[in-house]
DNA sequence: TATCCGACAAGGA
DNA sequence: TCCTTGTCGGATA
């Protein structure tokens, strides 16, 4: 068929929409050189005419044509409404896999919407006479074949940015003209639902743009006219001639608009512009951060958390558990319908048989009786049916979620429209199980929000509305008017944690609880809440949250309470990830023993501008639903948000602290202060004399932090008078004195600590312990306390420990090699906690608790020391552990000679001899190395991790492994293996306490 | 006085 | 400027 052709037929044509509609979309195949439906799916399982109709009623489908990821086909007759064809595509996508284009036709023209997910909705038109075009008919053409070549290219993403960025400028504006914030919030607010609400149609004939069109010229006028609109639209009707709905909501209660000068009114006009019924509500969070003062941008940002992660949540807490009942209705509905089938078909055999034979009257009976029972349990099962159906949409529109810091309200609209869809679905469902059809009644009712900032409660109670309003409108329904925002209170402007008069607040029973609740150090909490709230903190929680948990545990501790008590099923919610572990991890232990964790993300990276974080996604409470941590299935999900998927289980939060561990690892010192100097400076000072005759060596000392081990050494050397030197006494050690004076009284004297401000020029602590663990060592070991991989190395004893350098007080090697080895690097991951993503060694879970073999432990390497012939150290022990000592010393050796000569390869540098007598070497490099010798750090050697480094760590595993008596398999042990029987062990051995 | 943390912070490419 | 990688000192226990 020729387009000619084509339009010849269907413009004569006059036939009625039913009899027509098949032979126009078989012509158009025709025309496009496209199968029909009957020619490559005769089973119409994916191409058909028809989908979804009954063919007992022979009712209408959900569409008319139906092409699987390509389109919903609707027809109307000629120049019948489109629009109604079109809302009931819309209505019936979810039914039709929510085809990519929704496409109405009247047989003399085609529409094609786009549908396709996080869009800006597009439209084709074409006329029949466009047919005549080989671009028009090629857009046709797509439609079957590449429905992704009409994707349309704005996203509603990059809409709403766009809208944001222009918005935000704008409120800036008026708040650097000296408007309040709030007033600004308020008033930007109302103008962005105008324009909603003229895009959609709710404000009729392009009224609120018109506005600004006159407005623009008459400036003077523009506040009056506004504010008569805002009125209007507060109350309801007319304005000027056109009809205004009543849109209540509190949104126009107060109709103060701000005076705008010309320039506000030009971008009011561009922004007007913009297609704003496909705004993305959820991203409304940050419309206006920019106009907003620093302090609310950051709460603001702060609240901000991205679809994917909420819907994390969501789906675990809210959508997955309702879809699981109504998958256990359904099931028992298709047993009930199986149940009358079986009698149906028994009665049909039943009169087909007696149809056959002539009857007794008993038989008679008996047919009769059968038919009878049939029909009765037809009618019995479709009352049982529409009950089911019926009692779980009443579920659906009774379930409650609240979120208790719901900033500008992103988890309520997700799951608002979560559980808008799922309704939607279970009407579908029971349309076709031939119940009548019926109105969606979940709303903003199902949503409940506590949120202490006044502004972002507000952008929340739009953002909600927003989002119904779309959703109705998107699934073909009309929206509930008189009023259109109804009056209902989503949102309690309100402290989530702490009341007003000093009390734990309470929170509205629900069904479940969600939510990203603010993140808050435990140190920084009093500096950043303020004493009294701080104090009002640990009275109400005293028990229940130490001191030193973060903010965000409160919200946790809550919704457990909540979940005790029976005021919700089940919470999910967002935290940083150091909830983990710490004084933090005791909030989820208390979960743990009252309810479950039954889904968690561990350590996931957060996308929010600005926010250097990581987060865990935790959702726990009593349900039905098997364990999930990191989207995998678990057996149990443990409070540091770890889990074994199998049936061993190893719940390292039971390890305790050994008392054979204790004394042997300190960490360094807090200098609190700039005591360090640079090593040229200090070797300046060292050939100074003083005038008490002493040397500035007393007071000085090479220093090391975890840089300098993880880089390469900064040559930084310490000032530290130590514990007893008086102010006048060490004033005697000049140039240093000197230096302290100017660079670290001020700092300190500002200090609470009384101690650190009468004595600055002493370090911050006084490091008894340390000193006194190094004093009868040579060397020591020490690894720093973040760093990406966990590295030891030796360290001199002059060498004095910065606090971010965790010192093991011990010199031989044994001890060496067995810190060093894989086990205890598997042990330190997951014991310890992280600092981002840099795992972070905590002495007290990961070497106290860490089962050194027996005989090598801390305790029995503590003593004499032996220098072998290849160089090794090893520790005195028990004469049966001595072999063992032994072959980890020297396989850690070779391993720490050959790391020291990648680092410092001979021929690249040059030795030379310290100042001081006695010091260790300086290593120099030679100028034309010097550049390659920068980049030999201990973490480019572990990150490119070489063969033969490998190698060296595979021999002293080896040598590890037969010392715990694991000689035989050590080569196949996995993780999850390795942390079962460091655990047994542990467990197995005495505790400190 | 020991320990832990950072809705991070700062150095390097 | 992004990307990598671990400071420093407050505050609780």
């Amino acid at each position: 068929m020729t387009p000619d052709q084509f339009i010849a037929k269907w413009q004569a044509t006059t036939l009625k929409e039913r009899s027509a509609a098949q032979e126009h979309f078989i012509d158009l195949c025709r025309l496009l050189n496209e199968p029909t439906p009957a020619e490559i799916d005769p089973n119409g399982e994916f191409y058909c005419f028809e989908r979804g109709a009954k063919k007992t009623t022979g009712s209408d489908g959900w569409a008319d044509v139906w092409k699987r990821n390509c389109f919903g086909w609707e027809y109307k007759g000629k120049r019948k409404n489109l629009n109604e064809a079109f809302v009931q595509l819309h209505r019936y996508a979810p039914a039709l896999g929510n085809p990519p284009l929704l496409i109405v036709s009247d047989m003399e023209h085609i529409i094609i919407h786009t549908a396709f997910n996080g869009t800006v909705p597009d439209k084709h038109q074409l006329a029949l006479n466009d047919l005549r075009d080989p671009a028009q008919l090629r857009l046709l053409k797509w439609a079957f074949t590449e429905p992704e070549r009409l994707r349309p290219t704005l996203t509603t993403a990059e809409l709403t940015e766009k809208a944001a960025r222009q918005f935000g400028e704008l409120a800036q504006t008026l708040c650097e003209r000296g408007h309040d914030t709030t007033q600004v919030a308020h008033f930007c607010q109302q103008i962005l639902f105008c324009f909603f609400a003229e895009d959609i149609g709710l404000l009729p004939n392009q009224l609120f743009s018109k506005l600004l069109e006159i407005g623009q010229q008459r400036l003077e006028h523009l506040p009056a006219t506004l504010t008569n609109l805002f009125n209007t639209m507060a109350t309801g009707g007319f304005f000027g001639n056109d009809p205004v709905d009543w849109f209540n909501g509190g949104l126009f209660d107060a109709a103060t608009p701000l005076p705008l000068n010309r320039a506000d009114v030009v971008t009011l006009r561009e922004l007007a512009q913009l297609n704003w019924s496909a705004i993305e509500p959820s991203i409304l969070g940050t419309l206006f951060e920019r106009g907003l003062d620093p302090n609310q941008r950051e709460q603001l940002g702060a609240h901000y958390t991205d679809p994917a992660s909420i819907m994390r949540l969501v789906n675990p807490v809210v959508l997955e558990p309702l879809r699981a009942e109504w998958r256990t209705q359904q099931t028992a509905i298709a047993a009930l319908l199986e149940k009358v089938a079986g009698l149906k078909s028994k009665a049909d055999k039943a009169i087909a048989t007696a149809n056959t034979t002539a009857l007794t009257t008993e038989a008679a009976n008996k047919v009769g009786k059968v038919r009878t029972d049939a029909s009765n349990a037809e009618a019995k099962a479709k009352k049982q049916i529409e009950k089911r159906c019926r009692d779980f949409l009443m579920r659906l529109q009774n379930f409650r979620i609240i979120d208790p810091a719901c900033g500008s309200g992103n988890f309520l609209l997700l799951a608002l429209r979560g559980l808008k869809d799922l309704e939607h679905e279970v009407i579908l469902d029971a349309e076709r199980l031939g119940l009548p059809a019926s109105f969606p009644k979940v709303g903003p009712e199902n949503v409940l929000g506590i949120e202490l900032n006044a502004y972002a409660a507000e952008l929340a109670r739009v953002t909600v509305w927003i989002g119904e309003i779309q959703w109705m409108l998107n699934h073909g329904f009309s929206l509930a008017k008189n009023p259109i925002l109804k009056k209902i209170n989503i949102i309690d402007q309100r402290d989530a944690v702490v009341n007003a008069d000093g009390a734990e607040p309470h929170w509205p029973a629900a069904d479940v609880i969600v939510g990203n609740p603010p993140f808050l150090g435990g140190s920084k909490k009093r500096s950043v809440l303020g004493d009294d709230y701080f104090s009002t903190l640990e009275t109400i929680y005293a028990g229940r949250i130490s001191g030193g948990a973060d903010f965000v545990t409160y919200w946790f501790e809550k919704a457990r309470m909540q979940i005790e008590i029976g005021k919700a099923k089940a919470a999910g919610l967002v935290s940083t990830n150091s909830i983990r572990g710490g004084a933090n991890r005791k909030v989820l232990e208390r979960i743990c023993a009252t309810t479950t964790i039954f889904n968690a993300w561990s350590d996931e990276p957060w996308i929010n501008s600005g926010a250097a974080v990581r987060v865990s996604l935790i959702c726990f409470g009593n349900t039905k639903l098997k364990p999930v941590l990191n989207g995998e299935a678990v057996a149990e999900i443990y409070a540091d948000l770890t889990g074994i998927n199998n049936e061993t289980k190893a719940d390292l939060t039971t390890a305790k602290s050994l008392k054979e561990n204790s004394g042997a690892c300190i960490r360094g010192l807090a200098k609190v202060g700039q005591f360090d100097v640079p090593g040229d400076l200090a070797r300046q000072w060292l050939n100074l004399p003083n005038a008490h005759g002493k040397s500035n060596l007393d007071v000085l000392k090479p220093w090391a932090n975890g840089m300098d081990i993880a880089r390469r050494s900064s040559d930084n050397w310490l000032i530290d008078y130590g514990n007893s030197l008086s102010e006048n006494q060490a004033a005697f050690y000049e140039a240093p004195f000197e230096y302290v004076l100017e660079h670290v009284k001020a700092q300190r004297e500002a200090q609470r600590d009384e101690k650190r401000k009468t004595y600055w020029w002493r370090l911050g602590r006084s490091g008894i312990e340390i000193r006194t663990a190094l004093n009868p060592l040579a060397r020591y070991i020490a690894t720093p306390m973040v760093a990406k991989h966990r590295l030891f190395v030796w360290l001199d004893k002059r060498v004095f420990p910065d606090q971010q350098l965790i010192v093991i007080a011990r010199a031989d090697d044994t001890t060496f090699g067995i810190l060093h080895s894989h086990f205890h690097e598997i042990w330190a991951l997951r014991m310890g906690t992280s600092l981002g993503a840099t795992p972070r060694y905590t002495p007290t879970t990961t070497f106290e608790t860490f089962p050194f073999p027996i005989g090598l432990t801390p305790a029995d390497t503590g003593g004499a020391i032996e220098t072998l012939d290849s160089g090794a150290v090893i520790p005195t022990v028990a004469a049966e552990y001595q072999d063992n000592a032994k072959a980890i010393a020297e396989a850690v050796f070779q391993l720490n000679q050959l790391r020291e000569e990648w680092l410092n390869p001979p021929e690249w540098i040059e030795r030379q001899p310290e100042v001081v007598a006695g010091y260790l070497d300086r290593i120099l490099p030679k100028p034309e190395y010097a550049a390659k010798l920068k980049k030999r750090t201990l973490t480019n050697l572990y990150n490119e991790h070489p063969a033969s480094l490998a190698n060296a760590h595979r021999q002293l595993d080896l040598a590890v492994a037969a010392a715990y008596g694991w000689e035989n398999d050590a080569a196949e042990f996995n993780e999850a293996e390795i942390l079962q029987r460091l655990l047994a062990l542990n467990l197995a051995r005495n505790s400190r306490k």
